[in-house]
DNA sequence: CTCCTTGTTGACCGTTCGGTCCAGAATTAG
DNA sequence: CTAATTCTGGACCGAACGGTCAACAAGGAG
């Protein structure tokens, strides 16, 4: 069964996807409304009557983020199949990998969005908050599962260190620091997580 | 002696201050040339033949809060009437600090800059990493300060952590984030650097 | 006082911005 | 078929953008 009326020719979310790497690329204020017309092919009305304006756009690119890349790193950090340890590593991980081998400096549009945005406009602002809450509470009960017997508070300590250190690995790879000097920060973090005394 | 001509009515420095706030509050994009005219008073041509076109005083700014801001952080990260691991606490607080006491949510113009306008302008992107790199050098001092004995390896590992999660928790800083939340970074990164066999 | 240089002011420039509107095209329901 | 509904393309809008220019003001040098 099918609405009446004319279908529309192109696929929301996709189309929501093009917008969203605009945006995480560019930011907000330089991504124009002609940019988005360009990178998606459609028109101005379309893009407004699906959307709504730009600053909706910008939202719900925002929200297809969490969807998309959030939701995915959290999947990781709490896959049960492999080491906890290892999934920390694999998420601290990301942030080089792209760099390094897809040359890719957009850093974490979630990071972006909050120092470009979320001072600026309440919505985003709760929805970046919300993205680094989800990441926090993966990355703790990836601690839980690392060491059953750590107390909440170290674990809460941990977890938000590994997220800042997320937050600040992406945001530093934008300015084009060197790859080897980014991963510096991953490789102390992780010292730090299996300190001397835990290997036998 | 004066130059010849008229002279200018305003202090260029302290207007080159005002401009910098702008900057670092707003972002690039969303800072027009009419509220850098309201915040300065000036006219847009004494603007122009003063600082150039907005690019540059952006630039300009960047440039100034490295003076201003980065190079007092530095200074007292190296500063020899404290004790070493102070300095880095005091460097690590200013964060929160600027938080819960002044409702400062701006951030550090260097890691906004990281985010906004460096992937996008080479320049911008020179400025921060030399001014990552500053801060970077001043927290291995610091570093070395605290344990002469200390590897360069580990040395450089942990001076990357801390800018990192300085970076991390100014960005975060941003998007409303609680202050005991952004705290618990800085805390699990001094607990790791004295770690508990290091307390006799 | 006259020249020369520099700074200020405000009008003005073309462009681009985000956003709206409407005529026409494409579909379903009857 | 017609009517109703929805989507598309492009013209159009006022406002704001960054940037320039020329007339004028304010000082020093001679």
């Amino acid at each position: 069964m099918q609405q009446p009326g004319r279908p529309r020719e192109f696929d929301p979310e996709e189309m929501l996807s093009k917008i969203m790497h605009l945006f995480w690329e560019n930011g907000y204020e330089a991504t124009g409304l002609s940019d988005i017309i360009a990178a998606t092919g459609m028109g101005k009305a379309s893009l407004y009557s699906a959307f709504g304006n730009k600053r909706a756009m910008y939202l719900k690119a925002l929200a297809q983020y969490e969807i998309l890349m959030v939701d995915a790193a959290v999947a990781i950090l709490r896959a049960h199949d492999r080491a906890p340890l290892d999934r920390i590593d694999a998420y601290l991980s990301a942030p080089l990998v792209a760099v390094r081998d897809e040359a890719d400096r957009r850093g974490c549009f979630l990071c972006n969005a909050a120092a470009d945005r979320a001072s600026l406009d309440g919505k985003t602002g709760a929805l970046v908050l919300r993205g680094y809450g989800k990441m926090r509470s993966a990355v703790a009960a990836a601690l839980q599962d690392a060491d059953p017997d750590l107390d909440a508070a170290s674990i809460a300590r941990n977890a938000q260190l590994i997220v800042t250190v997320y937050s600040g690995m992406r945001v530093m790879s934008r300015s084009g620091m060197e790859v080897a000097d980014l991963a510096l920060a991953k490789d102390a973090v992780l010292a730090n997580l299996t300190p001397p005394q835990a290997r036998a």
